[in-house]
DNA sequence: CCTCGATCGATACACTGTATTGCACAATAC
DNA sequence: GTATTGTGCAATACAGTGTATCGATCGAGG
């Protein structure tokens, strides 16, 4: 009406159907901190196999090529969401004048954000971790052990060091598993039974299993937190115990 | 010539065209272990990523399609790869009496199938080990603590076995990573270093990792074996000290 | 000899990571 | 002012993945 323009005539008025520039819709600076977060979100919410290079652009309105102009490949961004979460686990890191108690509260945190991100546990150890938030870990464990009594030179110190980081490694995979478990059962310990039960009774029932039965009979299975510490008190007790005098 | 039969007569030796049988050559009988065999072989050779459906059916001369009459996914078939893995530990297990040496013994037996198969460890911990082999791992694991005397019933045993057990996948995929960064690197240090060094120098220059400078410069890197070793005498010697007297 | 049922191959589909290509714009040179 | 250059993005393309579906072909049973 007020223009007095209809849509009958189709060539002219075709400019007006491009209200948004053709090309360049907000551009969306788009760095890489924002991509790695919508990883993480995509990781989190649906798993690591959610994540692909596509998913991650839509979810930033962008084409899957535009990644590349920030990360030189896949990996680069699976690296980088590791780095994350370690920086998750390395902010505000207590400073603790006790080696143990240091090294007990890396190995919870780290514990805590695997379990707020199930996917950490699929990516960690499995190529070695240097990014900056990951060398921080690193450098407070080293760090706690360096200013302890007792260590005979940095040697020891680093042996210390593996096999904590060895063993926290191994407890947050077996975590996640048992929590996914947990949850692929819809937090119901029947339908495990149904799924699992029956395979594991005929096994079970072959004999040659005789203390695998014994456990699965009288064992109280306790919450993963309580194994997950009595493992780690003998790590440090083995290292308590190798220290000099 | 001999026979005479030539070769424009296309439509009636079209017969002999066929000496081999139209379908059905050689179905080739393919059991679940030939699978699984013809699979690790893909992934010893050339890595997990090189193991695909399509790859390991024609390895065994037949169609993708024709795997899934003997597996009903492609997880399957990793989880029956990781057990024969675990056939390859326990075959010929020790049965020592003393619970430490089982124990150490079996570890190292992982240590070195995982050095045999590179791709062990990316699967090792990744979801629950229920196939007949890692059944028998257990089982080797308890039985060797349930015979031995101090451990105060079954919840005690439960405890060491996971934590042994936690060590174990942890410290496997280190060596692992650092098998794979020394072959990355064409077992010559100097390549790591000029592919890393730049980075790695950069960021100890930051002065945000002063202990690691130290322990860059200072420690003595000692071989993978050493410190497995070290970390399991840790974690053995931190169960004994809980044992009841 | 014929029919039925199982088995296997071919095809198809949705999806992956990434190389390449081409185009629309911004900034620069005259 | 116009012409040119370069840059960054999107579209397209490709080889490869796991797996569902569909026919054809074979053996066995009547």
């Amino acid at each position: 009406m007020t223009a007095g323009r209809d849509t009958t005539d189709d060539e002219p008025t075709l400019v007006w159907e491009r209200p948004e520039p053709p090309h360049r819709p907000a551009p969306s600076p788009l760095d890489r901190d924002r991509i790695v977060r919508a990883a993480i979100e995509l990781a989190d919410a649906d798993g690591l196999g959610a994540v692909s290079l596509r998913k991650v652009a839509t979810a930033l309105d962008a084409g899957p090529m535009r990644l590349y102009g920030y990360l030189s490949t896949k990996d680069e961004l699976l690296d980088l969401m590791v780095d994350m979460v370690y920086g998750e686990i390395t902010s505000s890191a207590p400073v603790g004048d006790d080696w143990r108690a240091t090294l007990r509260s890396l190995a919870h945190r780290t514990a805590q954000a695997a379990r707020r991100h199930e996917w950490f546990a699929d990516l960690l150890g499995g190529r070695p971790h240097i990014g900056p938030n990951a060398l921080a870990y690193m450098e407070a464990s080293f760090a706690a052990l360096d200013r302890a009594p007792g260590f005979a030179g940095i040697d020891a110190v680093m042996q210390a060091v593996s096999a904590v980081n060895a063993y926290v490694i191994g407890a947050v995979r077996s975590q996640t598993s048992e929590q996914r478990a947990e949850r692929a059962t819809g937090s119901d310990k029947q339908q495990w039974q149904t799924a699992y039960g029956p395979y594991m009774s005929r096994m079970l029932a072959t004999g040659r299993y005789p203390t695998l039965v014994k456990v699965f009979q009288d064992a109280t299975h306790p919450d993963a937190d309580t194994t997950f510490d009595a493992g780690l008190d003998y790590i440090l007790d083995g290292i308590a115990t190798h220290l000099s005098p």
